[in-house]
DNA sequence: CATTGTTTTCAGAAATTACTGAAAACAACT
DNA sequence: AGTTGTTTTCAGTAATTTCTGAAAACAATG
Protein backbone atom coordinates (compact mmCIF):
# COMPACT_ATOMS: atom_id res chain seq x y z
CA UNK A 1 0.00 0.00 0.00
CA UNK A 2 1.41 3.10 -1.18
CA UNK A 3 1.60 5.88 1.89
CA UNK A 4 -2.12 7.73 0.87
CA UNK A 5 -3.36 8.08 4.29
CA UNK A 6 -7.03 8.51 4.72
CA UNK A 7 -8.25 10.31 2.01
CA UNK A 8 -8.38 14.13 3.62
CA UNK A 9 -10.97 15.84 1.61
CA UNK A 10 -9.63 19.54 1.49
CA UNK A 11 -6.17 19.02 1.58
CA UNK A 12 -5.66 19.73 -1.88
CA UNK A 13 -7.97 22.10 -2.96
CA UNK A 14 -11.39 22.68 -4.13
CA UNK A 15 -11.03 20.19 -6.96
CA UNK A 16 -9.57 17.35 -4.47
CA UNK A 17 -13.05 17.93 -2.57
CA UNK A 18 -14.97 17.36 -5.42
CA UNK A 19 -13.14 14.14 -6.89
CA UNK A 20 -13.09 12.42 -3.21
CA UNK A 21 -16.93 13.28 -2.88
CA UNK A 22 -17.63 11.77 -6.29
CA UNK A 23 -15.59 8.60 -5.54
CA UNK A 24 -17.20 7.93 -2.13
CA UNK A 25 -20.79 8.64 -3.74
CA UNK A 26 -19.63 6.07 -6.29
CA UNK A 27 -18.56 3.57 -3.27
CA UNK A 28 -21.35 3.86 -1.54
CA UNK A 29 -23.95 3.57 -4.59
CA UNK A 30 -21.98 0.26 -5.17
CA UNK A 31 -23.11 -1.15 -1.86
CA UNK A 32 -26.12 -0.90 -2.74
CA UNK A 33 -26.35 -2.62 -5.59
CA UNK A 34 -27.30 -5.89 -3.99
CA UNK A 35 -30.33 -4.32 -3.30
CA UNK A 36 -31.25 -2.92 -6.23
CA UNK A 37 -30.83 -6.56 -7.80
CA UNK A 38 -27.63 -5.46 -10.26
CA UNK A 39 -23.52 -6.30 -9.88
CA UNK A 40 -21.16 -3.90 -8.17
CA UNK A 41 -19.80 -2.35 -10.86
CA UNK A 42 -23.07 -1.30 -13.34
CA UNK A 43 -24.10 0.25 -10.02
CA UNK A 44 -20.80 2.02 -9.91
CA UNK A 45 -20.95 3.11 -13.11
CA UNK A 46 -24.51 5.02 -12.75
CA UNK A 47 -22.83 6.44 -9.44
CA UNK A 48 -20.42 8.06 -11.72
CA UNK A 49 -22.39 9.63 -15.08
CA UNK A 50 -24.82 10.51 -12.36
CA UNK A 51 -22.69 12.35 -10.06
CA UNK A 52 -20.32 13.24 -12.98
CA UNK A 53 -23.68 14.72 -14.15
CA UNK A 54 -21.88 15.05 -17.89
CA UNK A 55 -21.77 12.51 -20.65
CA UNK A 56 -18.68 10.38 -20.43
CA UNK A 57 -17.52 7.78 -22.81
CA UNK A 58 -16.46 4.29 -22.63
CA UNK A 59 -12.44 5.27 -22.17
CA UNK A 60 -13.07 7.78 -19.46
CA UNK A 61 -15.22 5.36 -17.33
CA UNK A 62 -12.66 2.82 -18.13
CA UNK A 63 -9.69 5.16 -16.58
CA UNK A 64 -11.96 6.29 -13.15
CA UNK A 65 -13.25 3.21 -12.10
CA UNK A 66 -10.11 0.70 -13.48
CA UNK A 67 -12.26 -1.64 -14.69
CA UNK A 68 -11.90 -3.69 -18.27
CA UNK A 69 -13.34 -2.49 -22.00
CA UNK A 70 -15.54 -5.60 -21.45
CA UNK A 71 -17.05 -4.92 -18.13
CA UNK A 72 -17.55 -1.42 -18.79
CA UNK A 73 -19.17 -2.15 -22.34
CA UNK A 74 -21.37 -5.01 -20.26
CA UNK A 75 -22.18 -2.36 -17.88
CA UNK A 76 -23.48 0.35 -19.93
CA UNK A 77 -25.55 -1.59 -22.20
CA UNK A 78 -27.29 -3.15 -19.03
CA UNK A 79 -27.80 0.60 -17.75
CA UNK A 80 -29.47 1.81 -21.06
CA UNK A 81 -31.54 -2.06 -20.84
CA UNK A 82 -32.66 -0.44 -17.22
CA UNK A 83 -33.77 2.99 -18.85
CA UNK A 84 -31.40 4.77 -16.56
CA UNK A 85 -28.57 6.33 -18.88
CA UNK A 86 -28.82 7.28 -21.94
CA UNK A 87 -26.62 7.62 -25.09
CA UNK A 88 -25.44 11.26 -25.86
CA UNK A 89 -22.87 12.35 -28.88
CA UNK A 90 -20.65 15.12 -29.22
CA UNK A 91 -19.80 17.06 -32.71
CA UNK A 92 -16.90 15.70 -34.66
CA UNK A 93 -16.67 13.01 -32.52
CA UNK A 94 -17.04 9.52 -33.39
CA UNK A 95 -17.12 7.93 -29.47
CA UNK A 96 -20.58 7.30 -28.27
CA UNK A 97 -20.98 8.78 -24.78
CA UNK A 98 -23.20 8.13 -21.79
CA UNK A 99 -25.58 10.07 -19.85
CA UNK A 100 -27.31 9.22 -16.20
CA UNK A 101 -30.71 10.34 -15.99
CA UNK A 102 -30.63 13.46 -13.43
CA UNK A 103 -34.24 13.50 -12.38
CA UNK A 104 -34.20 11.16 -8.99
CA UNK A 105 -38.03 10.50 -9.62
CA UNK A 106 -37.75 9.62 -12.62
CA UNK A 107 -34.85 6.97 -12.20
CA UNK A 108 -36.47 5.61 -9.44
CA UNK A 109 -39.39 5.22 -11.20
CA UNK A 110 -37.30 3.02 -14.34
CA UNK A 111 -36.07 1.31 -11.66
CA UNK A 112 -39.39 0.18 -10.39
CA UNK A 113 -40.82 -0.22 -13.92
CA UNK A 114 -37.83 -2.87 -14.40
CA UNK A 115 -38.03 -4.67 -11.44
CA UNK A 116 -41.85 -5.02 -11.55
CA UNK A 117 -41.52 -6.47 -14.65
CA UNK A 118 -38.81 -8.53 -14.09
CA UNK A 119 -39.68 -9.83 -10.38
CA UNK A 120 -43.18 -9.05 -9.59
CA UNK A 121 -44.92 -9.99 -12.86
CA UNK A 122 -43.08 -13.56 -13.37
CA UNK A 123 -43.76 -13.98 -9.38
CA UNK A 124 -47.58 -13.46 -9.67
CA UNK A 125 -48.12 -15.54 -12.78
CA UNK A 126 -46.46 -18.46 -10.52
CA UNK A 127 -48.42 -17.86 -7.58
CA UNK A 128 -51.71 -17.94 -9.41
CA UNK A 129 -50.85 -21.19 -11.22
CA UNK A 130 -50.12 -22.91 -8.31
CA UNK A 131 -52.77 -21.93 -6.68
CA UNK A 132 -55.27 -23.19 -9.59
CA UNK A 133 -53.33 -26.47 -8.78
CA UNK A 134 -55.33 -27.23 -5.55
CA UNK A 135 -58.58 -25.64 -6.77
CA UNK A 136 -61.43 -27.41 -5.47
CA UNK A 137 -62.23 -29.74 -8.53
CA UNK A 138 -58.94 -30.26 -9.69
CA UNK A 139 -58.08 -32.70 -7.06
CA UNK A 140 -60.04 -35.59 -6.22
CA UNK A 141 -61.61 -35.70 -3.56
CA UNK A 142 -59.85 -36.26 -0.04
CA UNK A 143 -59.45 -39.61 1.97
CA UNK A 144 -59.65 -37.90 5.25
CA UNK A 145 -61.31 -35.10 6.58
CA UNK A 146 -57.80 -33.73 8.35
CA UNK A 147 -56.48 -33.72 4.76
CA UNK A 148 -59.43 -31.82 3.30
CA UNK A 149 -58.78 -29.40 6.10
CA UNK A 150 -54.63 -29.47 5.14
CA UNK A 151 -55.37 -28.24 1.41
CA UNK A 152 -57.77 -25.65 2.25
CA UNK A 153 -55.65 -24.16 4.62
CA UNK A 154 -53.18 -24.57 1.83
CA UNK A 155 -55.21 -23.14 -0.63
CA UNK A 156 -56.05 -20.18 1.41
CA UNK A 157 -52.14 -19.20 2.38
CA UNK A 158 -51.53 -19.40 -1.38
CA UNK A 159 -54.61 -17.14 -2.04
CA UNK A 160 -53.35 -14.43 0.75
CA UNK A 161 -49.76 -14.13 -0.39
CA UNK A 162 -51.36 -13.53 -4.05
CA UNK A 163 -53.49 -11.18 -3.10
CA UNK A 164 -50.73 -9.30 -1.05
CA UNK A 165 -48.36 -9.53 -4.05
CA UNK A 166 -51.17 -8.18 -6.32
CA UNK A 167 -51.39 -5.55 -4.24
CA UNK A 168 -47.33 -5.06 -4.23
CA UNK A 169 -48.09 -4.58 -7.98
CA UNK A 170 -50.94 -2.26 -7.92
CA UNK A 171 -49.03 -0.04 -5.97
CA UNK A 172 -45.95 -0.11 -8.03
CA UNK A 173 -48.28 -0.19 -11.24
CA UNK A 174 -48.91 3.50 -9.75
CA UNK A 175 -46.03 4.82 -8.80
CA UNK A 176 -44.54 4.02 -12.27
CA UNK A 177 -47.46 5.16 -14.13
CA UNK A 178 -47.09 8.33 -16.66
CA UNK A 179 -46.77 11.72 -15.25
CA UNK A 180 -45.03 12.00 -11.81
CA UNK A 181 -47.72 10.27 -9.94
CA UNK A 182 -44.89 8.72 -7.95
CA UNK A 183 -44.50 11.93 -6.43
CA UNK A 184 -47.68 12.86 -5.53
CA UNK A 185 -48.39 9.36 -4.41
CA UNK A 186 -45.39 9.31 -1.79
CA UNK A 187 -46.50 13.19 -1.22
CA UNK A 188 -49.70 12.40 -0.49
CA UNK A 189 -48.83 9.59 2.61
CA UNK A 190 -46.49 11.41 4.16
CA UNK A 191 -48.95 14.16 4.71
CA UNK A 192 -52.19 12.32 4.90
CA UNK A 193 -51.00 9.98 7.10
CA UNK A 194 -47.88 11.97 9.66
CA UNK A 195 -49.84 14.84 9.78
CA UNK A 196 -47.64 17.46 7.83
CA UNK A 197 -44.40 18.96 7.39
CA UNK A 198 -41.30 16.63 5.61
CA UNK A 199 -39.48 14.48 8.16
CA UNK B 1 -32.03 -38.27 -15.23
CA UNK B 2 -34.86 -41.14 -13.73
CA UNK B 3 -38.22 -41.23 -15.97
CA UNK B 4 -39.88 -38.88 -13.04
CA UNK B 5 -41.67 -36.84 -15.97
CA UNK B 6 -43.38 -33.63 -14.93
CA UNK B 7 -44.76 -33.65 -11.91
CA UNK B 8 -48.61 -34.84 -12.76
CA UNK B 9 -50.79 -32.72 -9.76
CA UNK B 10 -52.97 -35.07 -9.33
CA UNK B 11 -51.86 -38.53 -10.59
CA UNK B 12 -51.14 -39.73 -7.35
CA UNK B 13 -54.08 -38.42 -4.92
CA UNK B 14 -54.72 -35.30 -3.21
CA UNK B 15 -52.00 -35.97 -0.88
CA UNK B 16 -49.41 -35.98 -3.52
CA UNK B 17 -51.21 -32.64 -5.25
CA UNK B 18 -50.80 -30.95 -2.10
CA UNK B 19 -47.45 -32.37 -1.95
CA UNK B 20 -46.19 -30.82 -5.56
CA UNK B 21 -47.71 -28.03 -5.03
CA UNK B 22 -45.75 -27.27 -1.64
CA UNK B 23 -42.63 -27.97 -3.98
CA UNK B 24 -43.60 -25.33 -6.62
CA UNK B 25 -44.52 -22.59 -4.20
CA UNK B 26 -40.70 -23.56 -2.47
CA UNK B 27 -39.10 -23.41 -5.93
CA UNK B 28 -40.45 -19.92 -6.60
CA UNK B 29 -40.26 -18.73 -3.16
CA UNK B 30 -36.74 -19.69 -3.88
CA UNK B 31 -36.01 -18.00 -7.04
CA UNK B 32 -37.25 -14.57 -5.39
CA UNK B 33 -34.03 -14.82 -2.63
CA UNK B 34 -32.18 -12.69 -4.70
CA UNK B 35 -35.50 -9.48 -4.21
CA UNK B 36 -35.21 -9.78 -0.01
CA UNK B 37 -31.50 -9.79 -0.77
CA UNK B 38 -30.93 -13.29 0.96
CA UNK B 39 -29.86 -16.83 0.07
CA UNK B 40 -31.60 -19.09 -2.01
CA UNK B 41 -32.00 -21.81 0.63
CA UNK B 42 -32.70 -19.44 3.54
CA UNK B 43 -35.91 -18.77 1.33
CA UNK B 44 -36.60 -21.96 0.60
CA UNK B 45 -36.56 -23.02 4.30
CA UNK B 46 -38.89 -20.16 5.00
CA UNK B 47 -41.35 -20.95 2.21
CA UNK B 48 -41.68 -24.60 3.59
CA UNK B 49 -42.00 -23.21 6.97
CA UNK B 50 -45.14 -21.00 5.98
CA UNK B 51 -46.76 -23.30 3.16
CA UNK B 52 -46.36 -26.24 5.74
CA UNK B 53 -47.90 -23.78 8.33
CA UNK B 54 -46.68 -25.81 11.53
CA UNK B 55 -43.39 -26.43 13.05
CA UNK B 56 -40.55 -28.07 11.88
CA UNK B 57 -37.62 -29.45 13.07
CA UNK B 58 -34.09 -29.18 11.37
CA UNK B 59 -34.16 -32.83 10.26
CA UNK B 60 -37.65 -32.72 8.81
CA UNK B 61 -36.06 -29.74 6.71
CA UNK B 62 -33.06 -31.00 5.86
CA UNK B 63 -34.59 -34.14 4.53
CA UNK B 64 -37.47 -32.37 2.57
CA UNK B 65 -35.30 -29.47 0.98
CA UNK B 66 -32.05 -31.66 1.16
CA UNK B 67 -29.69 -29.90 2.68
CA UNK B 68 -27.04 -30.57 5.13
CA UNK B 69 -27.30 -29.87 9.27
CA UNK B 70 -25.28 -26.71 8.98
CA UNK B 71 -26.71 -25.01 6.28
CA UNK B 72 -30.26 -25.90 7.98
CA UNK B 73 -28.83 -24.49 11.36
CA UNK B 74 -27.32 -20.97 9.58
CA UNK B 75 -30.78 -20.62 7.36
CA UNK B 76 -33.08 -21.07 10.30
CA UNK B 77 -30.64 -18.40 12.68
CA UNK B 78 -31.05 -16.31 9.94
CA UNK B 79 -34.65 -16.38 9.80
CA UNK B 80 -35.19 -15.81 13.08
CA UNK B 81 -33.04 -12.89 13.17
CA UNK B 82 -34.97 -11.90 10.60
CA UNK B 83 -37.99 -11.97 12.55
CA UNK B 84 -40.06 -13.71 10.08
CA UNK B 85 -39.66 -17.35 12.15
CA UNK B 86 -40.05 -18.39 15.58
CA UNK B 87 -38.77 -21.19 17.72
CA UNK B 88 -41.75 -23.47 19.16
CA UNK B 89 -41.67 -26.90 21.18
CA UNK B 90 -43.20 -29.89 21.51
CA UNK B 91 -43.87 -31.52 25.32
CA UNK B 92 -41.65 -34.43 25.58
CA UNK B 93 -39.50 -33.89 23.02
CA UNK B 94 -36.18 -32.63 23.19
CA UNK B 95 -35.71 -31.11 19.49
CA UNK B 96 -36.61 -27.45 19.07
CA UNK B 97 -39.16 -26.89 15.93
CA UNK B 98 -39.63 -23.72 13.78
CA UNK B 99 -42.99 -21.99 12.51
CA UNK B 100 -43.26 -19.64 9.99
CA UNK B 101 -45.03 -16.13 10.69
CA UNK B 102 -48.26 -16.88 9.32
CA UNK B 103 -49.42 -13.48 8.74
CA UNK B 104 -48.49 -12.38 5.41
CA UNK B 105 -48.80 -8.08 6.00
CA UNK B 106 -46.92 -8.93 9.37
CA UNK B 107 -44.23 -10.97 7.94
CA UNK B 108 -43.87 -8.27 5.52
CA UNK B 109 -43.37 -5.53 8.02
CA UNK B 110 -40.49 -7.44 9.35
CA UNK B 111 -38.97 -7.76 6.09
CA UNK B 112 -39.20 -4.13 5.39
CA UNK B 113 -37.76 -3.53 8.98
CA UNK B 114 -34.95 -5.35 8.85
CA UNK B 115 -34.05 -3.71 5.10
CA UNK B 116 -34.40 -0.57 6.24
CA UNK B 117 -32.57 -1.09 9.33
CA UNK B 118 -29.68 -2.89 7.17
CA UNK B 119 -29.87 -0.98 4.24
CA UNK B 120 -31.53 2.83 4.19
CA UNK B 121 -30.63 3.68 7.57
CA UNK B 122 -26.44 3.01 6.52
CA UNK B 123 -26.67 4.51 3.08
CA UNK B 124 -28.83 7.47 4.29
CA UNK B 125 -25.49 8.29 7.05
CA UNK B 126 -23.32 8.11 4.14
CA UNK B 127 -25.00 10.33 2.31
CA UNK B 128 -25.78 12.90 4.74
CA UNK B 129 -21.44 12.55 5.34
CA UNK B 130 -20.58 12.67 1.65
CA UNK B 131 -23.06 15.69 1.47
CA UNK B 132 -21.34 17.64 4.20
CA UNK B 133 -18.42 17.04 2.96
CA UNK B 134 -18.45 19.93 -0.12
CA UNK B 135 -21.04 22.26 2.13
CA UNK B 136 -19.97 25.33 1.35
CA UNK B 137 -17.18 26.76 4.09
CA UNK B 138 -15.46 23.30 4.71
CA UNK B 139 -13.97 23.04 0.89
CA UNK B 140 -11.76 26.80 -0.11
CA UNK B 141 -13.17 28.99 -2.39
CA UNK B 142 -12.79 28.12 -6.18
CA UNK B 143 -10.25 29.15 -8.04
CA UNK B 144 -12.45 29.73 -10.90
CA UNK B 145 -16.16 30.31 -11.26
CA UNK B 146 -16.67 27.35 -13.47
CA UNK B 147 -15.54 25.23 -10.31
CA UNK B 148 -17.96 26.88 -7.91
CA UNK B 149 -20.78 25.84 -10.21
CA UNK B 150 -19.52 22.26 -10.94
CA UNK B 151 -19.24 22.06 -6.82
CA UNK B 152 -22.87 23.82 -6.53
CA UNK B 153 -23.76 21.20 -8.93
CA UNK B 154 -22.45 18.09 -7.54
CA UNK B 155 -24.41 19.34 -3.86
CA UNK B 156 -27.15 19.51 -5.57
CA UNK B 157 -27.31 16.30 -6.72
CA UNK B 158 -26.09 14.86 -3.38
CA UNK B 159 -28.90 17.08 -2.06
CA UNK B 160 -31.78 15.54 -4.11
CA UNK B 161 -30.57 12.18 -3.74
CA UNK B 162 -30.87 12.25 0.07
CA UNK B 163 -34.41 13.88 0.20
CA UNK B 164 -35.31 10.88 -2.14
CA UNK B 165 -34.06 8.73 0.66
CA UNK B 166 -35.09 10.58 3.26
CA UNK B 167 -38.73 10.49 1.90
CA UNK B 168 -38.67 6.57 1.33
CA UNK B 169 -37.47 6.46 4.85
CA UNK B 170 -39.94 7.75 6.12
CA UNK B 171 -42.43 5.79 4.16
CA UNK B 172 -40.79 2.91 5.06
CA UNK B 173 -41.40 4.01 8.84
CA UNK B 174 -44.74 4.85 8.57
CA UNK B 175 -45.66 0.93 6.88
CA UNK B 176 -43.41 -0.85 9.71
CA UNK B 177 -44.47 1.20 12.46
CA UNK B 178 -46.86 -0.62 15.49
CA UNK B 179 -50.46 -1.64 14.49
CA UNK B 180 -50.95 -2.17 11.11
CA UNK B 181 -50.99 0.72 9.84
CA UNK B 182 -49.46 -1.02 6.35
CA UNK B 183 -52.13 -2.07 5.73
CA UNK B 184 -54.15 1.18 5.89
CA UNK B 185 -51.10 2.95 3.54
CA UNK B 186 -51.71 0.08 0.70
CA UNK B 187 -55.16 0.29 0.85
CA UNK B 188 -55.69 4.31 1.30
CA UNK B 189 -53.21 4.19 -1.46
CA UNK B 190 -55.15 2.19 -3.67
CA UNK B 191 -58.28 3.60 -2.90
CA UNK B 192 -57.70 7.61 -3.11
CA UNK B 193 -55.85 6.92 -6.13
CA UNK B 194 -56.91 4.34 -8.28
CA UNK B 195 -60.13 5.48 -7.92
CA UNK B 196 -62.04 2.38 -5.41
CA UNK B 197 -62.41 -1.63 -6.54
CA UNK B 198 -59.27 -3.44 -5.82
CA UNK B 199 -57.69 -4.95 -9.09
C1' DC C 1 -20.43 -35.95 36.19
C1' DA C 2 -21.07 -39.36 32.25
C1' DT C 3 -24.24 -40.27 28.69
C1' DT C 4 -27.05 -39.17 25.02
C1' DG C 5 -29.43 -36.28 21.93
C1' DT C 6 -29.29 -31.85 19.83
C1' DT C 7 -27.49 -27.47 17.91
C1' DT C 8 -23.71 -24.46 16.40
C1' DT C 9 -19.54 -23.38 14.27
C1' DC C 10 -16.25 -22.98 10.73
C1' DA C 11 -12.37 -24.56 7.52
C1' DG C 12 -12.34 -26.22 3.23
C1' DA C 13 -15.02 -27.60 -1.12
C1' DA C 14 -18.39 -26.57 -4.50
C1' DA C 15 -21.20 -23.59 -6.99
C1' DT C 16 -22.23 -19.34 -8.69
C1' DT C 17 -21.38 -14.84 -10.37
C1' DA C 18 -18.55 -11.25 -12.21
C1' DC C 19 -14.53 -9.70 -14.90
C1' DT C 20 -10.86 -9.62 -18.30
C1' DG C 21 -8.75 -9.25 -22.68
C1' DA C 22 -8.26 -10.35 -27.14
C1' DA C 23 -10.72 -11.36 -31.31
C1' DA C 24 -14.69 -10.37 -34.08
C1' DA C 25 -18.05 -7.23 -35.59
C1' DC C 26 -19.36 -2.82 -36.75
C1' DA C 27 -19.48 1.80 -38.81
C1' DA C 28 -17.66 6.09 -40.54
C1' DC C 29 -14.84 7.89 -43.76
C1' DT C 30 -11.76 7.84 -48.11
C1' DA D 1 -13.30 -2.14 -50.81
C1' DG D 2 -9.67 -0.56 -47.48
C1' DT D 3 -8.36 1.91 -43.45
C1' DT D 4 -9.11 3.39 -38.92
C1' DG D 5 -11.38 4.08 -34.73
C1' DT D 6 -14.92 2.17 -31.83
C1' DT D 7 -18.01 -1.27 -29.62
C1' DT D 8 -19.50 -5.99 -28.60
C1' DT D 9 -18.91 -10.66 -27.59
C1' DC D 10 -17.48 -14.57 -25.09
C1' DA D 11 -14.23 -18.33 -23.53
C1' DG D 12 -11.42 -18.60 -19.83
C1' DT D 13 -10.16 -16.88 -15.23
C1' DA D 14 -10.85 -14.72 -10.92
C1' DA D 15 -13.58 -13.40 -7.04
C1' DT D 16 -17.32 -14.11 -4.22
C1' DT D 17 -20.92 -16.54 -2.16
C1' DT D 18 -22.92 -20.55 -0.46
C1' DC D 19 -22.79 -25.21 1.32
C1' DT D 20 -20.98 -29.33 3.59
C1' DG D 21 -19.61 -32.28 7.21
C1' DA D 22 -17.25 -33.29 11.03
C1' DA D 23 -15.81 -31.47 15.42
C1' DA D 24 -16.98 -28.63 19.29
C1' DA D 25 -20.32 -26.80 22.30
C1' DC D 26 -24.44 -27.22 24.67
C1' DA D 27 -28.14 -29.09 27.57
C1' DA D 28 -31.18 -32.41 29.48
C1' DT D 29 -31.24 -36.67 31.88
C1' DG D 30 -30.00 -40.57 34.86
Amino acid sequence: MLPAMKPTPDSDGPEAALRVSQDQFIAVWGQMAGAWGISRTMAEVHALLFITGEPLCTDDIMERLDISRGNASMSLRALLDWGIVQRAHKRGDRKEYFEAEQDVWTMFRAIVRERLKREADPLLASLHEIRDMTKPGRVGAAETPELADKIAAHRERLETMTEFFQTVENLGQQFVSPAGKGLQIAASLLGTLSGGGRG
